[in-house]
DNA sequence: ACAAGATACTTCGACGTCGAATCTTTCGAC
DNA sequence: GTCGAAAGATTCGACGTCGAAGTATCTTGT
């Protein structure tokens, strides 16, 4: 038997009160909160160092894995976020040297942003610290009971992924 | 064999490119991150037709998780977020009328934030459908494999309780 | 008593995000 | 060809959040 998390103590605070609740299901979905919450507060932390914020490291990823090159609407399907919150990330990564803005040729309408050579090397610099804690928490976890835990998931996202009649 | 969810083929875009990563690593922490931010859409998408915000529900639950009153602190704890955040939040509870602010008789520097009686219906209101969505994506799984992935996360969760060094 | 520090909340300024509206360009129907 | 609709990006206004500074109050040491 493992130890007890601090979300054992939050279902049970909540139990006397609602005992409708399954405390299985509210146990997986409110630790699936707190570890992505955690995450993204220690990322953030550890980016700091490089003088990186989070969004703007994410906004490099998605651009790094197209290439180093995307059209904004581009950015915005893979970053999940509105077109116009796109615009001014670009502007602040263009403000630091990270990307600049192509005029396209062939359609006048659209832009493309692409990563500089200090874009490039921002990225490769934040790669190495990426995932650190990911991999510390998850490790936490044999690699069968990891493939585990992603069969689980899978599962789950594809439900989620069906829209609810 | 299962289906594969968009987080395989996430993951195999980027395999190529970064053959460092764990693909099941990777994705259970995509999954993760995938879900709450799908159950966050959602419970606010559905709250939005009681004319609620999804922050605003927060604020009420763990108002009520605490018998209906609890100092701007406390709140702060519980919801994980700054002290001057909360202020806003009681600011606009108070407008609509769901809460009122009683100072502290003992401490004059304490105010306690307590629910009104529409606070509490709204709250009430609010529960019956709360965790509709959650039920449906995590029914996909069975009873047993439902604990089953509550024991696993617990267990990472654990080692996200204990520091880094 | 009284000064120094701790505590509790609020105000202020800055930032990131979004929805709606805007502007230009492209595409399609006639 | 021309006009209307659709598409792509941006601007604008509003909102929620936070860190830092501010205000008032309590507590502690001497």
């Amino acid at each position: 038997m493992t130890d007890r998390d601090h979300v054992d103590r939050h279902v049970e605070r909540w139990l006397p009160i609602l005992p409708t609740i399954d405390p299985e299901l509210e146990g997986a979905v409110t630790r699936m909160q707190f570890l992505v919450r955690h995450l993204r507060e220690v990322k953030e932390h550890t980016l700091a160092r490089l003088e990186l914020q989070g969004h703007e490291y994410d906004t490099l990823h998605v651009l790094a894995g197209r290439g180093g090159r995307a059209a904004p609407s581009d950015l915005a399907r893979d970053l999940v976020m509105a077109p116009a919150s796109v615009t001014a990330r670009v502007d602040a990564l263009v403000r630091r040297g990270f990307v600049h803005r192509i005029p396209s040729t062939t359609d006048r309408r659209r832009v493309e942003v692409e990563l500089t050579e200090a874009g490039w090397t921002a990225w490769r610099g934040a790669m190495d610290i990426r995932g650190a804690e990911e991999h510390r928490l998850m490790t936490a976890l044999a690699p069968d009971e990891r493939r585990q835990l992603s069969d689980l998931l899978r599962r789950v996202v594809l439900r989620a992924e069906r829209p609810h009649d």
